[in-house]
DNA sequence: TTCATTCTAGAACAATCGATACAGAATCGA
DNA sequence: TCGATTCTGTATCGATTGTTCTAGAATGAA
């Protein structure tokens, strides 16, 4: 029933998830779009409905691709706080020189002077404060931290570190000295007392 | 000679200042402006040459008003630490909520697609690093730092961490527990060997 | 009062925006 | 082989974009 999709899917939201991180949502066409998917714009919004859609969509690709990706990688379940600091470390070295930027970091701020919270940014951001407070309760500095308020005042302080990272890297700060920032962090995070 | 400027410049540029915070460069039309400045199209190209010059302008205005104003209320020459603490808590009395989004974060995000770092962001992420760095210098913590290399690495960390609460305050998070990391932040930086 | 100059307002510009309509191609069940 | 359905590409839509043009109003110097 009905003629077979001939695009992949996968590529496509890459391409998409790409030039939305590269330009931002308003920043990005429909043309643009067509030439990073290599679809047509009748086939874009047959797929997609629109152009909220398509980010939608692109969106839920960088999380579960790039974000998670990226946790499982660096700090798995058990990685404690090493796990952390490979993670943040890893922010550096982005391609492009960070042209491409943090979808969560850039829809944060763009979307933000309109009414409520994006809900994929809010879920985003929940991913990266979970995963921060479950390392920490993994330190041995957080032993003594039994119902986990500790644990999480410092994910909520790591999570605007790591947001703050990516806005400096994406002003082209010098990733040397950022790198030597998330070291000093992470040093004194695992000497706190 | 020729007719004289019926605008009020400061409250034209807080009104294209306002409406760049809130829907960011690209998502502010002429149209837009319009209505935030008072003035109309042609007024404001004659006066500004085009959107980029307009927004020059309205950064520039931010930058001397609400940026060094900031600095100077809150963390005056020899405030110190406490000076810092008290620049940071007061991100959070933005009025709107954070809709009205840090300039310079939103920018930052914005332009860092582009090719180089933009200028003005860059200037003003220098006076907040600087401003930090005098202040810690100001605290006994950093008593015997001489050549500032410790002062340094902290402004940056702090630089990081004050544009990532942006971030998440346009991003719609949780102030008390933002609030609750700052004074974490500080009060460890207080009692730092 | 001229006159050159500067500012304002409004209409209009070409270009681009997101989105839609439509025709043809491809598919599978009947 | 039909026919209902789904996908693709092209053309095009009205709306909006940033910008320019132009006519007139206001100024100070001559």
């Amino acid at each position: 029933m009905g003629r077979t999709r001939e695009f992949d899917e996968e590529a496509v939201l890459k391409g998409a998830m790409h030039i939305f991180r590269k330009r931002g949502y308003q920043g990005a066409s429909i043309r643009d779009l067509e030439e990073a998917t290599g679809l047509k714009g009748g086939s874009i919004y047959h797929a997609f409905g629109d152009k909220a859609g398509l980010f939608d969509a692109a969106f839920g690709h960088y999380h579960r691709t790039v974000l998670e990706g990226r946790i499982e990688r660096f700090a798995p379940p058990g990685s404690g706080l090493q796990g952390l600091r490979e993670l943040f470390v890893s922010l550096l070295h982005e391609p492009d020189n960070g042209s491409l930027g943090c979808l969560i970091t850039n829809m944060a701020v763009e979307f933000g002077g309109g009414a409520g919270p994006h809900p994929r940014v809010e879920a985003a951001l929940g991913l990266l404060r979970t995963t921060f407070r479950s390392r920490l309760t993994e330190a041995p500095t957080f032993a003594g931290d039994a119902d986990g308020t500790k644990a999480d005042r410092t994910a909520t302080r790591l999570l605007a570190f790591y947001q703050g990272l990516l806005v400096l890297i994406r002003g082209g700060d010098d990733k040397a000295g950022l790198r030597q920032a998330i070291e000093d962090e992470f040093n004194q995070l695992e000497t706190m007392s």
